[in-house]
RNA sequence: GCAGGGGUCGCCAAGCCUGGUCAACGGCGCUGGACUUAAGAUCCAGUCCCGAGUGGGUUCGUGGGUUCAAAUCCCACCCCCUGCACCA
């Protein structure tokens, strides 16, 4: 296909389409999963040109943030799992390897391969506006962006726990960690009990239980630290084990290292809710690697406890402080309920959920705030403790222990300095919801999804110590994290092929004010034109993703365009397509099934692939490929290949006209469907109904093809979805072809088709049942043509909506109220929904034209009920006209 | 916990918004046939139950309800899946 026939520019009284698929990360070459959301804007893309929209539909690559690097970084390791990928299911030649240990020279490398099988799907992208998100010019742009929120009030500076490694130096997302697991990172409150000179710290998911306290747990066996936080000067004492965790949020110095014996015999603590002392003992189930290595005890709402205590026998001190419906002492009940023995009994786990459940949802406090349900407790003595200076915010890896690639155990190291984007102001949700509210969603239902993620948005942090992309322009130690720099690009697109005129110095916060704002002066014609530019296509009247950006890059999009821009220039449409499953399974690594695009398209060529991920399933679902699936659109697009090759001229028997109409039929509602987007019904009528349709049609015909004007049509309603195999017929000018106009169609004539057709299948059904029961093969078919006023009948049922009496107003029909009585009967319900049918001329039609392929039946005669005296002819209707076999 | 989605004839999966043409599209699997030396591929037919006549019966997670009519609308219940961020 030529290169830049999908080069778009402006031009002036054509209406414009501007479309944007969320553009791909070249950490890795594409599988045809990849395909599908390109495939699905690219066929919507060319539906809108044949529509007469001048259509702008752009790509570049986003290559932000640390994935890449993290990439780079396990082929130079020699990462066995990645290698295994790239070699053998991507075919990357081993002496490639040593090159991709650069990051950019990654990036360029599976661009390009990316961008390689983009062109060879035939992607109708305009291919000059390509850019990568950490070119210079696009730097400036994000810049812009920031600026802009920082303008508007909407970006702040605070505090922020992350996921670290001590070793690495550096925050860890999941593709960092050793077996790819998210590090999740969950706040608890540490509570100050103080004992002798300091405090003992103890963490707790629970600080409501803080006045059920009967003692605190220590591991006799552990190693525990004195240190002093530098902050405050406070002493406290916890595990070695969580000394990493513990400074990578707070400046201490460590004291005195000692054995956990020691802490149990250095005497009583004090409780800090209530001032009582409680003692100190041992115990084995105190893991001294999480939390502080000190624990709370609570045995009247903890069977960890309960159990401890009940070793020691002091089970007699638990102490109940809330009510829960169905329990006594809850602790106690559940451990006796499940026949809990000892403290090593994995049951305990069980039990300590179903407690920690049960309260939740059904406890009430009896102390401290007398009735207030655990839940509100919970939050509100957490609140007053740490507002009190009677506890600290700390936080944990929740699903720990999780290791760094290098090794080390991860911790939860709050940053200071830290910048966010304050996505939790309200005013400018608001501004979102009317975003939503004005905007259309494909499918529908996304929309409201889209709306809950903007109720839960909070602030979020915006900036990372590495990785690649953009510096944020109010900390250069920092760069700018990947989501929050793909939000308003689509806006770069307008501008990206004209904005090389100028040099990167040059794209001041003005220049871009001026552009994107209509800020100010020009600086020259050329900066004039680029404002030009944005101005026409902006803004995107259809954003293309897949599900799984819905609740984080979507949003972000909606937020940021609603921030920066005017109202006329916020997003239009968001269309969602689901994944891709290979033989009905999740595509992964490990099991070995990705199938890499540029492959696939080798072996089966670009229209089957994008037929296959376009027309399977409806958008949002996810949609299978498989073999049988390709093979179906394979062998009837050979079959259409061959009508399309033996049709000459424009036939006018009975066939043709019936053809024709069909055609017009699925021309009346083809526009709405593009409107939906519903490329599965589309392909279900024009490539899978037709199909059956034309094997009918050649049938009858006996071979003769003569649809040269339906085929036409039919051409250029394909060509998004086959845009090969059209411009192999066409020409390439076909992708520029209006759609065919929609036009009234005939019914009748469908309808009488279509009693045929359903006429010869009910015949073959009949044969068979006969030769089965009775071992010979009747072949003597009469058709009898049913009499003339029951056609009138089933015109006065249609149009009456079954309304008999309505039909008995009609002299004719009054006469043949008995026979009507018993017809109606059999019809039951079925009065109230009579399809559209064919007149008797037409259905007589048809079967003399039809003749032949009946005729491979049996000997056929036809015969009017009127002139028939068999009974069966008695039961001739409209819809199904009888048969007597002999 | 909060939010969203879903349970359809062996499997996958349409239909449900807008009730009737729905025994319910399509694919896989299975059965039989054609083709072939044979296998594969392909094509044709069948695939809930009954039936020597285009028909009848019972089905769409469970139980109710609305309606002339419910897979489709309403209510209750049971079960399953996904997301919860600072990460692309």
């Amino acid at each position: 296909m030529a290169a830049n026939i999908f080069e778009a520019e402006p031009i002036e009284g054509k209406k414009k389409r501007f479309l944007t698929a969320a553009f791909p990360y070249p950490n890795s070459p594409q599988h045809i999963g990849h395909a599908r959301t390109y495939s699905v804007t690219d066929a919507y893309a060319r539906y809108l040109r044949h529509l007469g929209y001048n259509v702008l539909f752009p790509m570049a690559f986003h290559v932000t943030g640390t994935p890449i690097i993290a990439m780079a970084q396990r082929i130079a390791e020699g990462d066995k799992s990645v290698i295994d990928v790239l070699m053998n299911i991507y075919g990357i030649p081993k002496e490639k390897l040593p090159e991709l240990t650069d990051p950019k020279k990654l990036v360029m490398y599976f661009s390009q391969e990316v961008e390689q099988g983009m062109k060879e799907m035939g992607f109708s992208i305009d291919w000059r506006r390509k850019f990568y998100t950490f070119d210079p010019h696009f730097n400036k742009f994000i810049e812009w962006q920031f600026h802009k929120l920082k303008e508007a009030g909407l970006l702040v500076k605070g505090s922020h726990p992350v996921a670290w490694s001590l070793k690495l130096n550096s925050a860890m997302g999941s593709h960092d960690t050793k077996g790819d697991v998210d590090p999740e990172i969950e706040e608890v409150v540490a509570i100050k009990f103080p004992y002798k000179d300091g405090f003992l710290l103890a963490t707790t998911y629970r600080p409501e239980t803080l006045f059920g306290l009967t003692n605190m747990w220590i591991n006799p066996e552990g190693k525990y630290l004195k240190i002093r936080d530098k902050e405050s000067g406070e002493i406290y004492y916890i595990s070695k084990g969580t000394l990493d965790n513990f400074s990578a949020q707070r400046d201490v110095d460590v004291l005195e290292e000692l054995d956990g014996n020691a802490i149990i015999e250095g005497g009583q603590c004090k409780n800090p809710a209530n001032g009582e002392e409680v003692p100190i003992f041992p115990a084995t189930f105190v893991d001294v690697e999480s939390g502080t290595g000190v624990v709370m005890s609570v045995p009247a709402h903890a069977p960890f406890d309960y159990v401890a205590l009940r070793d020691l026998g002091k089970e007699g001190l638990a102490k109940k402080i809330i009510n829960v419906p169905g329990y006594d002492i809850p602790a106690k009940d559940i451990v006796e309920k499940m026949h809990i023995t000892n403290q090593q009994d994995p049951k305990l786990e069980q039990a300590t959920k179903r407690v920690y459940k049960d309260e939740n949802m059904k406890g009430k406090m009896l102390v401290w705030k007398e009735g207030m349900p655990v839940k509100e407790a919970k939050e509100a003595v957490k609140e007053w403790l740490i507002n009190d200076g009677k506890a600290l915010r700390y936080y944990i890896i929740a699903n720990g222990p999780v290791y760094s690639r290098a090794g080390d155990k991860i911790v939860v190291k709050l940053v200071k300095d830290q910048w966010f984007i304050t996505y939790g102001n309200k005013e400018w949700k608001e501004k979102a919801y009317q975003c939503l509210e004005g905007m259309k969603t494909i499918p529908p239902e996304i929309k409201q999804e889209l709306k809950n993620t903007v109720d839960w948005l909070d602030r979020k942090a915006c900036t990372r110590s590495r990785g690649l992309g953009t510096k944020f322009p109010f900390d250069e130690g920092q760069m700018i994290e990947s989501l929050s720099d793909s939000t308003i690009y689509p806006a770069f697109y307008t501008i990206s092929h004209l904005i090389k005129d100028f040099s990167p110095e040059e794209l001041t916060v003005e220049f871009f004010d001026y552009v994107l704002l209509g800020k100010g002066e020009p600086i020259n014609d050329k900066h004039a034109v680029l404002r030009k530019s944005f101005d026409y296509w902006y803004p995107v009247d259809s954003r293309h993703s897949g599900p799984d950006l819905i609740r984080n890059h979507l949003t972000f999009y909606i937020m940021n365009h609603v921030a920066i821009f005017p109202r006329e220039k916020w997003p239009r449409q968001i269309v969602i397509n689901g994944f891709v499953l290979m033989d009905g399974k999740k595509m992964s690594k490990s099991l070995g099934n990705i199938l890499p695009l540029r492959k696939a398209i080798k072996e089966h060529g670009a229209d089957i692939i994008r037929f296959s991920v376009v027309s399977g399933s409806d958008l949002l679902q996810d949609t299978n490929f498989n073999r049988p699936l390709v093979e179906g659109i394979k062998q009837r697009l050979a079959f259409f290949d061959d009508m399309l090759k033996k049709s000459s001229g424009n036939g006018d028997s009975f066939a043709d006209k019936w053809i024709r109409e069909s055609v017009k039929a699925k021309l009346s509602t083809l526009r709405d469907e593009i409107e939906r987007l519903d490329l599965r019904e589309i392909s279900k009528k024009w490539f899978y109904d037709f199909y059956y349709e034309l094997k009918w049609y050649n049938d009858v015909k006996n071979g003769k093809i003569e649809l040269d004007d339906v085929f036409d049509k039919w051409l250029i309603v394909l060509e998004p979805l086959l845009p090969f195999f059209v411009a192999d017929k066409k020409g390439e000018n076909a992708v520029f072809e209006p759609l065919p106009e929609a036009d009234t169609y005939d019914e009748a004539t469908i309808a009488a088709m279509g009693v045929v057709r359903d006429l010869y299948s009910d015949i073959a059904n009949l044969q068979r049942m006969v030769e089965q029961k009775s071992g010979k093969k009747p072949s003597n078919i009469k058709i009898i043509v049913p009499a003339a006023w029951k056609y009138r009948l089933f015109e006065r049922l249609k149009a009456e909506k079954g309304n008999l009496k309505a039909v008995y107003t009609d002299e004719s029909l009054a006469q043949h109220k008995e026979e009507i009585m018993r017809i109606t009967k059999a019809l039951k319900n079925k009065l109230y929904s009579i399809p559209s049918l064919p007149t008797r001329d037409l259905f007589e039609k048809a079967l003399e034209e039809s003749k032949a392929v009946l005729a491979t039946l049996g000997s056929v005669s036809v015969i009017s009920e009127e002139e028939c005296q068999h009974e069966k002819a008695k039961a001739s209707l409209p819809l199904k006209p009888a048969v007597v076999l002999e």
